[in-house]
RNA sequence: GGGCGGUUGGCUCAGCGGUAGAGCGUCCCCUUCACACGGGGAAGGUCACAGGUUCAAUCCCUGUACCGCCCACCA
């Protein structure tokens, strides 16, 4: 006996471990060898990460797609893991350590740091797992991988993959080192790429400082030329000041020099296109090392860049000594020395003005570096990094993406994708983090560099090159996290090894990821993917969108809107949260979460549960001889027929990615088909005396169905689906778990027959329904049901659906007469006529309106469609099906008006 | 500045050449024997605006106005 609500926190727990003794998810069952593989890899959370919106419904897709195929199949490799999330983690454990009041990583040293980061690992990092399996997620749980393998194993695989890719790409000179401008994060102390960098828009100010113009003999004029500028401390590194070339304001002055002021250094107007005559003062400032526009307008000109800053974006004069002698410096008195970026900015102003070389502040807001994690203003510094050059590999990419190798759902994203590859810059990739792979490379005491898969190797290297023994000392850096994500579908399966894991699943099918990676992620697996396994990774990306709070807002701790998907399922159960996600996901629109929505497909979900109960309280149960197609009943071939059309549409909407659909479809079906319908007009030929074969027939039809949609939702809400499985399978040979059970194929079951009679059922009694709610009538008042001027096939019809009626529709009697009866309500079914004989019972009157609004309605339609087949261009050029079907309807329409037009005819008569 | 989306009933969103749909909310009726996390009924939209293409436009094209996102930009 079924319980009489659904408990999902019993049911899951229940469902999850029958999964895992079973070992469901586990790819490469022996009974699927020969099938098919689908590979889709995990975008691999954050080790230390809590389960998010975001996560949610990342997996519930995923999910879905892995289940739907599994049914279908397919051997189906799900391969789950986490990241090491290098600064993340490490801010993580930094803090935790504050908190602690413990000593901090500078304090402890890197290996101790490094030990604690793998404890917190250990002690965190089976919680997303366990979130993600709460979620439902059929992953192969025994193939978890993590992007920096295992704790003390530097030869794991995971490990070795990293390095190898690093050694080979530098040995095709793809890698390198190189000295140029990079984004410094002052807070992580570490340079980040280009896309860790946020423009956030800033309220600041414009300073306009005169700088004095000199003669040849370094003489003053007393003539000056004022630049704008939002960083007034950069000034001390400025090498240049440059104009446009077609600036005449300033045309005259290019080739002469300027005295920098405070600093005393001259440099010179140089003529350069970068400068924008619209902008500031239309002259320009040059600082090489402090601006990436600068830098390369500096190369342009021969400027030597100086470096102002140390690598804390402290201020220092330091490394100007060779320039501060040719002119007349005072740093001491500038008191710059050590001083914060920011105060030294306030100096600088403060130096200028008093200097009276202050021209002018004006408020202006402008974009504004900021590390995306740190959230402080980044600060272009000069220094050696090393980089990937993925302009050759991004062509690959591209490519691939052009021959549709690999495609981009939705396809649109493919321009974005094009767009950010073909204007690539080189890839930042080593970090100045203590979590993280480690660069191989060893240094010897002359700065020789050694690119090695292993120490032995790079000293091999090192002894050979200076014939004896040398000592060597590795690169503290480490790589950037998504280095290591770069590889994942092919590391996870054991590359560089041979394995064959790696020969069945790769290269991988379906990537479901969110946009905002498409950079970070997806392109650098394409990247990498192709260029080390010359193939593709994966041959469809599944973009989905963020998920907001119900307004719209992004989620955010400080703005206390975020949504706890954990908290959801303990509230609702996965079931509905997994559905929820799934009928919300359309392409290319951000996900606005209400949480009504969740208990909307709560409600769902105990309702299928109760219709399964009510077949369980009415003998339905499986039967192993049922066929479907030998059904014989009108009413259960019209189901298996819906049934039949639900599969279709949920099938191709899965084929197409379009879970919103699909969840529609099928909620459609078990809901507003199977429940509103089916069980209802079951419910005579189940609770009574008729005959006895019908009544089996019906009852295993109704089991039958069950089944179906239990397969149907399966990826949807997989735990109540197991479980509907499991009870409904109690007595039969063993058929295994629902997750691996054949996707339903109920093709060719559809009869337009039975479709058309209990079409006319379910209109006729919907139609009844409305006329007695419309008119009043009580709700436990049973009425006559009258059916005029039936023919001998609606009289069978409608005799043989009398039972059914009667309880549907609150009937008293069912009968037959040739015309209407005096005031009666005249209902219009699919071309018959019915009356309700409501004399008395109700009033007229509003009869007599609800039958002029369906006139007028029928009269607009037909005065329309009449309009369209009076247009000899409509005639000419419309295709001919287009015309028979405005015809028909044309007539239909007609018939239907005529009979209002008499039953309206009939009432006011009789009133009157 | 470059690119990409969006604008459809009160709200959240589907649809996308030929009868405008759903969920939630609202209103009315119903504790009827699977389910009140339920059943039945109803109201509610000139599909942002302006042109164009077409026999036909919510749907295709162009433009406009708002809204959002991504990329670039510290004069």
């Amino acid at each position: 006996m079924m319980d009489k609500t659904f408990d999902p926190a019993a049911v899951e727990a229940r469902v999850s471990s029958a999964w895992e003794t079973g070992d469901a998810f586990k790819a490469g069952r022996p009974e699927r060898s020969g099938a098919e593989p689908f590979t889709i890899v995990i975008p691999p959370p954050n080790v230390t990460g809590s389960l998010h919106m975001g996560h949610a419904l990342n997996n519930t897709l995923q999910d879905i797609l892995a289940r739907f195929e599994r049914m279908r199949g397919r051997d189906v490799l799900w391969q789950p893991g986490t990241d090491h999330a290098g600064i993340a983690t490490q801010m993580v454990v930094e803090r935790r350590l504050a908190e602690a009041k413990q000593p901090g990583r500078r304090e402890i040293g890197r290996a101790a740091f490094v030990a604690k980061v793998w404890d917190w690992k250990a002690e965190s990092g089976g919680a997303i797992v366990n979130q993600l399996k709460r979620l439902g997620a059929s992953c192969d749980w025994s193939r978890e991988r993590f992007t920096m393998g295992l704790a003390g194993a530097p030869d794991d695989q995971m490990v070795r993959a990293v390095t190898k890719v690093f050694v080979d790409l530098h040995a095709q000179g793809l890698i390198y080192r190189d000295k140029r401008l990079v984004n410094w994060d002052p807070k992580f102390q570490t340079a980040i790429s280009d896309l860790e960098v946020l423009q956030i828009e800033v309220k600041g100010h414009l300073w306009h400082f005169d700088y004095p113009i000199v003669d040849a003999a370094g003489t003053e004029t007393g003539a000056i030329i004022t630049v704008a500028t939002t960083r007034p401390e950069t000034l001390l590194g400025d090498t240049a000041v440059a104009v446009h070339p077609d600036d005449e304001r300033y045309t005259a002055l290019v080739g002469s020099f300027v005295r920098l002021p405070l600093v005393g250094r001259l440099i010179p107007i140089v003529a350069d296109e970068y400068s924008d005559p619209e902008k500031g003062t239309g002259a320009v400032k040059i600082t090489p090392a402090h601006d990436f526009n600068d830098f390369e307008v500096g190369r342009r000109h021969g400027c030597t860049p100086i470096n102002i800053l140390d690598a804390e974006a402290r201020i220092t004069l330091d490394g100007n000594d060779a320039f501060l002698k040719d002119s007349t410096p005072e740093p001491e008195a500038l008191a710059l020395h050590g001083l914060d970026r920011f105060e030294a900015r306030k100096r600088v102003v403060a130096l200028m003005e008093a200097r009276e070389r202050l021209r002018l502040i004006e408020p202006n807001t402008h974009a504004v570096p900021h590390g995306d994690r740190s959230n402080v203003v980044i600060e272009p510094y000069l220094t050696d990094q090393w980089y990937v050059n993925v302009k050759p590999l991004a062509e690959r990419a591209l490519q691939a993406v052009r021959d549709g190798r690999t495609r981009f759902i939705p396809e649109n994203y493919e321009k974005t994708f094009f767009q950010w590859l073909e204007n690539i810059e080189p890839w930042c990739i080593s970090r100045q983090l203590w979590w993280g792979h480690q660069i191989p490379v060893w240094y010897d005491e002359a700065g020789g560099c050694f690119v090695a898969a292993s120490e032995a190797d790079a000293q091999a290297q090192a002894d050979a090159k200076h014939g004896g023994p040398v000592a060597l000392r590795r690169d503290e850096d480490v790589l950037d996290t998504w280095f290591s994500s770069a590889l994942w579908p092919f590391s996870t399966l054991g590359w560089p090894d041979a394995t064959p894991e790696l020969e069945r699943y790769y290269p991988t099918n379906t990537l479901v990821t969110g946009k905002d990676i498409i950079f970070f992620w997806v392109a650098r697996m394409m990247m990498l993917g192709l260029h080390v396994t010359d193939r593709v990774p994966f041959d469809t990306v599944y973009l989905h969108t963020l998920v907001r709070d119900a307004t719209g807002a992004k989620m955010s701790k400080s703005k206390g809107n975020v949504v706890d998907p954990l908290g959801l399922i303990d509230q609702y159960g996965a079931d509905a949260l997994r559905f929820t996600l799934a009928a919300m996901a359309a392409q290319g629109r951000d996900i606005k979460l209400a949480v009504n929505r969740v208990e909307g497909y709560r409600n769902f979900a105990t309702k299928l549960w109760n219709a399964s109960r009510f077949a369980e309280m009415n003998g339905c149960t499986l039967r192993a001889d049922y066929r479907p197609e030998a059904a014989t009943e009108t009413l259960n071939r019209w189901a298996l027929g819906e049934a039949a059309r639900a599969v279709a549409e949920v099938t191709s909407a899965l084929e197409a990615y379009r879970f919103n659909d699909a969840a529609a479809a099928a909620y459609r079906f078990v809901w507003n088909i199977f429940c509103d319908w089916y069980v209802e007009l079951a419910k005579p030929v189940l609770q009574g005396e008729g005959d006895a074969a019908s009544k089996a027939e019906t009852q295993a039809t109704v089991a039958f169905l069950i089944d179906q949609i239990a397969k149907l939702l399966h990826p949807f809400m997989p735990f109540l689906t197991e479980e509907l499985w499991a009870i409904k399978g109690e007595g039969m040979p063993d058929r295994g778990l629902l997750a691996l059970a054949p996707w339903p194929d109920l093709a060719r079951l559809n009869d337009a027959a039975s479709e058309a009679e209990v079409g006319w059922l379910v209109d006729l009694v919907s139609e009844i329904r409305s006329a007695r709610s419309e008119t009043s009538v009580p709700a436990a008042a049973q009425i006559p049901l009258v059916v005029i001027g039936a023919d001998e096939a609606l009289r069978g019809r409608a005799t043989r659906w009398s039972e059914t009626l009667t309880r549907l529709a609150r009937l008293s009697e069912l009968r037959f007469e040739a015309v209407a009866p005096k005031n009666s309500v005249q209902l219009l079914v699919r071309g018959s006529v019915a009356a309700l004989p409501l004399e008395g019972i109700v009033d007229l009157g509003a009869e007599v309106a609800r039958l002029e609004k369906e006139a007028a309605k029928a009269t607009a339609d037909i005065a329309k469609i009449e309009a369209k087949l009076g247009n000899a261009d409509f005639m000419a050029r419309a295709p001919d099906e287009i015309v028979e079907e405005q015809r028909e309807r044309r007539d239909a329409e007609a018939a239907r008006l005529e009979k209002i037009t008499e039953a309206l005819a009939r009432l006011t008569d009789q009133s009157a």
